[in-house]
RNA sequence: CGGGGCGUGGCUCAGCCUGGUAGAGCGCCAGCUUUGGGAGCUGGAUGUCGUGAGUUCAAAUCUCACCGCCCCGACCA
């Protein structure tokens, strides 16, 4: 292809628009444009290099054995209703009324659609275990699209759904998946970290995230700095080091005149005491009553963890809730004295010397030992871990990283067949409910976590694996004869040879064509120009490692495929299987 | 939805405070020179200054409303 009838436009400066290095070089390297918050085109370069991330995905799924369908992106919104989620989902879900004024949604994820199809076809156990996929392009109305396709209310998925007749069987399809995931990713140049993680708005047993570490990374996470735990910050449990045990045991509780002192900030300050000798106390409501939450003042509720135990609808209380709950304003409660329900995380059990609101405005309560001042406690986990914390499966200790979620398989069990009668007969005649997987790539965010973490200050460094070109080839005077000659020969030489190549045919100064390869990231730049023709060469860059090499010109063509090929080679995972 | 920032040619931005002829660099078009890391010279095109209302003799500039974009938070796969 020749660069000047492809349409690949380059940006000099940095758009506004774009706040993260991913961004910025698929704006500048001409990859997308954006129509819209969260809604970008995709131009040629992008399109090419998305196309890539596919074919790898479907080579992978097929391998795996998934069986690739297509699915409505558009769907009645009743099957929402049916399985229950449209009530969970209703908030991210584009919706609109056909001409018959039925209510319809776009598809945000596909459960219910592939769980109804299994419903209707699969009878019999002979017919599985079974596992459907699809290359989709998935609509999310985000309450904030951000960072160009990494948070975008329109984006491509593969989404995959596996129907097993036991628990066994989906265990296999489930390491099937996370296998095939650990390939593709691989084949796309990408590291990732796979992570423990809250199965959410899915549902289900649980659940590992793939995921990409960059500072951008929406989702915090820790990992263990001796065994392989891993987790997201929603889901992770650390163990909580340090003893909250403050002065001599005997004192017993004390009021102190805190006048407008309301955060843990400022009452540590006023008082001169650390936040961790605080009991922070929240009030929630869930069922419509108030609950005392209880953590160490310098620690934050995980309030995922908490809605687990305490009630799906909890959410922080409002203000006249808290003064009907506990006398005071907002910033004096405190456990002692409550008279509703009181839930605190484990790392209070035996403090003492503790710090809290006096449940009466403008004083605290300090010298508190929780279990002897307060009333009944639930004792849970209930914190977010933090880099620092000790590891829950070994002793070591934890530390904080950021993380780009590119892939999520759920274990979701019966949670969507029950629902929605997936069923089948086993050997023996009875009826059983098949149990299921989802496995989520998100590909168009793949495709740009890959620059996220492959790029330089020039540009993007593309694994060729997924390159919108493996080569790119340029005269360097493209008014220069015999440099276009060889130029125009190593092209079709490349070409076909099966080497995707690019010919930078335009006549710009070199330096404005070294800079627009660069930044387009080809991982070989092929120059032939009248200095290294002299000495019978031509220059072959690597644009990762940025070695230029001089290579005769009768034996270019084989040494540049034999480059290309090695490079191909080396993301190819190491063993089948 | 709360907080903050920003909307001026394709891109990056100045001008706004203190109202009075709409600017620069890059890009684009034509010509000449140039050709190993974003060239030089000459000439040229491109703007409802986000939209609407208001104040004023006069609004890019002041006021109000709305819209859009970006960031933080809340929320979320």
């Amino acid at each position: 292809m020749r660069w000047s009838r492809q349409f690949i436009p380059t940006l000099r400066e940095v758009p506004q628009e774009a706040e993260i290095p991913s961004h910025q070089l698929m704006l500048r390297a001409g990859l997308i444009r954006k129509l819209s918050g969260g809604l970008y085109s995709f131009l040629p370069l992008g399109l090419r290099s998305l196309r890539k991330v596919e074919r790898i995905v479907r080579e992978e799924m097929d391998r795996a054995g998934a069986l690739e369908i297509l699915m409505p992106a558009l769907q009645p919104q009743e099957i929402w209703e049916e399985s229950g989620r449209f009530e969970v989902l209703r908030h991210v879900m584009f919706k609109m009324r056909d001409r018959q004024d039925r209510s319809m949604v776009l598809g945000p994820t596909h459960e219910e659609v592939v769980t109804g199809l299994a419903a209707g076809e699969i009878n019999s156990y002979r017919q599985l275990p079974r596992n459907f996929y699809q290359i989709q392009t998935k609509f999310r109305d985000e309450i904030r699209p951000r960072f160009g396709l990494m948070r975008a209310k329109e984006f491509i998925m593969k989404d995959a759904y596996s129907f097993d007749p036991g628990w066994d069987e989906a265990e296999t399809s489930y390491q099937a998946m996370y296998q095939a995931y650990v390939r593709i990713f691989h084949r796309c140049g990408l590291r990732t970290k796979v992570v423990e993680a809250d199965t959410g708005a899915m549902g289900g047993k649980s659940s590992h995230e793939f995921m990409v570490l960059a500072e951008a990374g929406e989702d915090g996470l820790v990992e263990c700095d001796r065994c392989s735990y891993a987790a997201n910050l929603e889901q992770a449990e650390g163990r909580f080091l340090d003893t909250l045990t403050f002065g001599d045991d005997a004192l017993t509780p004390e009021k102190v005149a805190t006048p407008g002192q309301r955060t843990i900030e400022e009452v540590s300050a006023f008082l001169k005491a650390e936040p961790r000798q605080f009991i922070k106390t929240l009030i929630y409501v869930t069922d419509g009553k108030p609950v005392a939450v209880l953590a160490p003042g310098h620690r934050e509720i995980n309030e995922i963890a908490l809605r687990k135990e305490i009630g799906a609808d909890a959410v922080l209380a409002d203000p006249d809730v808290i003064v009907a709950a506990t006398g005071a304003p907002v910033g004096f409660a405190g456990p002692v004295g409550l008279s509703i329900p009181i839930v605190a995380d484990i790392s209070l059990r035996g403090s003492r010397g503790m710090i809290s609101g006096a449940n009466e405005a403008d004083f605290h309560l300090r010298n508190i030992g929780l279990d002897r001042d307060a009333g009944e406690i639930r004792y849970l986990p209930l914190l977010i871990a933090k880099g620092g914390d000790g590891c829950p499966r070994c002793d070591g200790m934890l530390k904080e990283a950021r993380g780009i979620e590119v892939g999520h398989v759920f274990k979701l069990g019966t949670k969507y067949s029950e629902k929605l009668g997936a069923t089948y007969l086993d050997a023996q005649g009875e009826k059983q409910t098949m149990i299921m997987g989802c496995y989520g790539i998100g590909v168009t965010r793949t495709l740009q976590s890959v620059i996220e973490q492959s790029h330089d200050a020039q540009g993007i460094v593309w694994p060729v694996s997924i390159a919108p070109y493996e080569v790119t080839v340029m005269a360097i005077n493209a008014t220069h004869a015999p440099s276009v000659a060889l130029a125009e020969q190593l092209v079709d030489g490349l070409t076909a040879a099966g080497v995707d190549v690019l010919y930078d045919d335009r006549d710009e100064r070199p330096g404005v064509k070294f800079k627009d390869v660069d930044l387009i990231g080809t991982p070989l730049r092929v120059s032939v120009g009248e200095r290294s023709l002299a000495k019978g060469e031509v220059e072959v860059k690597d644009r990762k490692t940025g070695a230029l090499t001089g290579v005769p010109v009768e034996q270019a063509l084989g040494i540049i495929v034999e480059q290309v090929q090695a490079m191909r080679a080396a993301l190819m995972p190491p063993v089948a299987g």
